[in-house]
DNA sequence: GGAATGCTTGAGTGATTGCTCAAGATGCAA
DNA sequence: TTGCATCTTGAGCAATCACTCAAGCATTCC
């Protein structure tokens, strides 16, 4: 892997997963990703090895941008749960985003059968978010916020599942007014997590 | 249009809609679809005019799947939220399909921004699908069975967003054991629907 | 039997795909 | 300034893409 050091390798993963994100992996042709990045085709294959390892890269990255997302929510909020909650609310504010799908549920719908390194990549993104939801939720229970009796792990993946599908809701043609409403629903649901105590 | 006399149009829809599911409009060749139909490239685009034709009919095939057996279901159960429920606990006991995503929804998200038709293919078919939902829940508050102050376009809204999520959420690698329990999950909340009388 | 009709066939179209690599540009040390 | 090493460049590679169409074939009429 080379440095690089005219062009900046963060500026060119953020170009190029806006690529991606906008036309998915077959979607989206080398030519495409010159003319996102500003590189030369020789210049990303230095840097990224191949189209795939440079979608890789970029999905860990998003990957990596929900986690600090989720964090940040959880750190600024006033409990872990509502932590969680804005965190839902928030998906349906982001005027960027707010219509495109989650990048790694995109990655596993476009890849369901075949390309298993693409795939797997996808399924440790989503297990690490996954992770970081059961760690908010313990932390409710440590707090006194959430029963104890809540199946941590259970509730992290519901709540997941959840944001799959309003992520993917979003992407529906005219869909902004019920996404706000949809995630108000869910944001609720999780609210309930900290009630039963 | 042209008649297909000797390849069987049903036949090679199935076939197409089985490849495109798969691999994605853009991950399927013409090459593929050959393979897949046994049809030679002249016949595939006198019978369906483009790879776009194809795929477009392949969905709509796909939609009247899901309606059909969304229908069969609400037919056959004791009664309109049985019928809804019974649907969804069916999702993850398909096993042909239970690896699979919504073919609707991988639609919306593998051509997110950029070709209007597919988007709008999709569109319809989830608001197709959204409607026969609806008309479950109105036949359950004909019945007494569901509160007549459920708002049933937002409670539709609510329950296909769970489908799409737990679809979405099937296809991660190693996730049938829990999408059993979250497709119970999801039947009960719609259960819940019913109590509320 | 022969002419007409229309489906089937698959080699071939130009364009585009992901990717390479020799040549040129650049930066740095002596 | 010179020599060396590294980085940048983009024309061009073989392969594949979606798609076409003239020729071959089978069936159906008189």
């Amino acid at each position: 892997m080379v440095k690089l050091t005219t062009h900046d390798r963060a500026a060119a993963l953020a170009a190029g997963l806006d690529a991606f994100w906008q036309w998915g992996f077959h979607g989206t042709s080398m030519k495409d990703l010159e003319r996102a990045t500003g590189m030369h085709p020789g210049s990303i294959y230095a840097a990224f090895g191949s189209k795939r390892g440079f979608y890789v890269a970029a999905l860990d990255r998003y990957t990596e941008d929900v986690l600090a997302d989720l964090r940040r929510h959880a750190s600024e909020a006033a409990s872990p749960i509502e932590g969680l909650a804005g965190f839902v609310e928030a998906i349906a504010l982001d005027e960027d985003h707010s219509a495109r799908s989650c990048m790694l549920v995109k990655t596993l719908l476009e890849h369901g059968e075949g390309d298993e390194t693409l795939r797997r990549s996808a399924e440790s993104g989503i297990a690490a978010i996954e992770t970081e939801i059961g760690n908010n939720l313990r932390r409710a229970q440590q707090r006194g916020e959430a029963s104890a009796s809540l199946e941590v792990e259970h509730a992290a993946r519901r709540i997941q599942l959840n944001i799959m599908g309003l992520r993917s809701f979003a992407c529906r043609p005219g869909a902004n007014e019920s996404v706000a409403l949809m995630a108000h629903d869910i944001a609720s649901e999780i609210r309930k997590f900290g009630e039963a105590s």
